[in-house]
DNA sequence: AGTCGCGCCTGGCGGC
DNA sequence: TGCCGCCAGGCGCGAC
């Protein structure tokens, strides 16, 4: 599933083939995603040329004169580069085709995506309330410190929390814990300073690698073929339920965090001394 | 304000 | 083998 680095590879990819190209049309085949893809897009897009592409957490930012296309994947979405014709299949939601050759098609067959349209400079509301990109000097231990001022919540929802920084997901915050050694049901206010200093490297340093993977992996994405899996041997934790930790070899655990599956090594992930939570 | 839990959706898998 | 039921997952939103 696309997590901030295939959505950061995705970015990388599509940006060459597009930038400054001229809109040549926009065909929504179904416009039900997450939202509805705005049904004003074929005619409000052509003839604008693609001045950027961006990302903000796990938002595609396609910036022209009058406005930004915002392109969210959601759990199942790829936005793939076409050089030529390709046949439709069952779940491709939407093309842009520009005036240089190049058609991006989003398929999206879980329809968790979205693709939304942002008039004029303003941040749309949905960009507006998100915490600082991990990848930044924005996102620092201090921030994150004076974040988690007394609040109670687990430090695997805080980590997972948009506000307090955005694009780690289910596996990576499972993934980034570990590498922590913090117990993903601790409350954020019994961190303590080296740990949380701990935490923001181990976030950091878990998607910089993971991106580096994409970037390896997702190469032929921009060609068409957008397979998942490539940083599956890279887990530690995440979907590894029940096998030996890598670091002591004792059974994996799996809690319910929210709703949430998360896998963590109850001996190399201890609570804080003194810190009790309900199993 | 912080926290919790729902629901969107489909492919894939386990169980019978 | 076939069919049914369940689950994953991001994330906005409403409820408490």
């Amino acid at each position: 599933m696309p997590e901030l680095p295939e959505v950061e590879t995705t970015c990388r990819g599509i940006e060459p083939h597009i930038l400054g190209a001229s809109v040549k049309a926009v065909t929504i085949r179904k416009a039900q995603l997450r939202w509805l893809i705005p049904e004003h897009l074929p005619r409000e897009l052509p003839g604008l040329s693609l001045l950027a592409v961006d990302r903000r957490s796990k938002y595609i930012l396609l910036r022209f004169k009058t406005g930004v296309l915002i392109i969210h994947l959601g759990m199942s979405g790829s936005l793939r580069v076409l050089l030529g014709a390709e046949p439709v299949q069952k779940h491709d939601h939407f093309d842009i085709s520009f005036l240089n050759g190049v058609t991006l098609r989003l398929t999206d067959p879980r329809r968790f995506g979205a693709v939304l349209w942002q008039n004029g400079v303003q941040e749309h509301k949905l960009l507006v309330n998100l915490g600082p990109e991990p990848l930044t000097d924005a996102f620092d231990h201090e921030t994150f410190i004076n974040a988690a001022v007394n609040r109670k919540v687990a430090v695997k929802q805080f980590i997972m929390d948009n506000k307090v920084v955005v694009g780690v997901g289910n596996i990576y915050a499972a993934e980034a814990l570990f590498a922590a050694a913090i117990h993903p049901q601790t409350p954020v206010n019994k961190i303590s300073k080296p740990k949380f200093i701990k935490l923001v490297a181990a976030i950091k340093y878990i998607l910089g690698v993971a991106i580096e993977r994409g970037g390896t992996t997702l190469k032929d994405f921009v060609g068409g073929d957008g397979k998942p899996g490539y940083f599956a041997q890279e887990l530690q934790v995440y979907g590894r339920k029940g096998q030996g930790c890598n670091l002591c070899q004792k059974q994996l655990q799996e809690i319910r965090l929210g709703q949430r599956s998360t896998v963590f090594c109850a001996s190399c992930q201890r609570l804080p001394r003194g810190v009790k939570v309900k199993s």
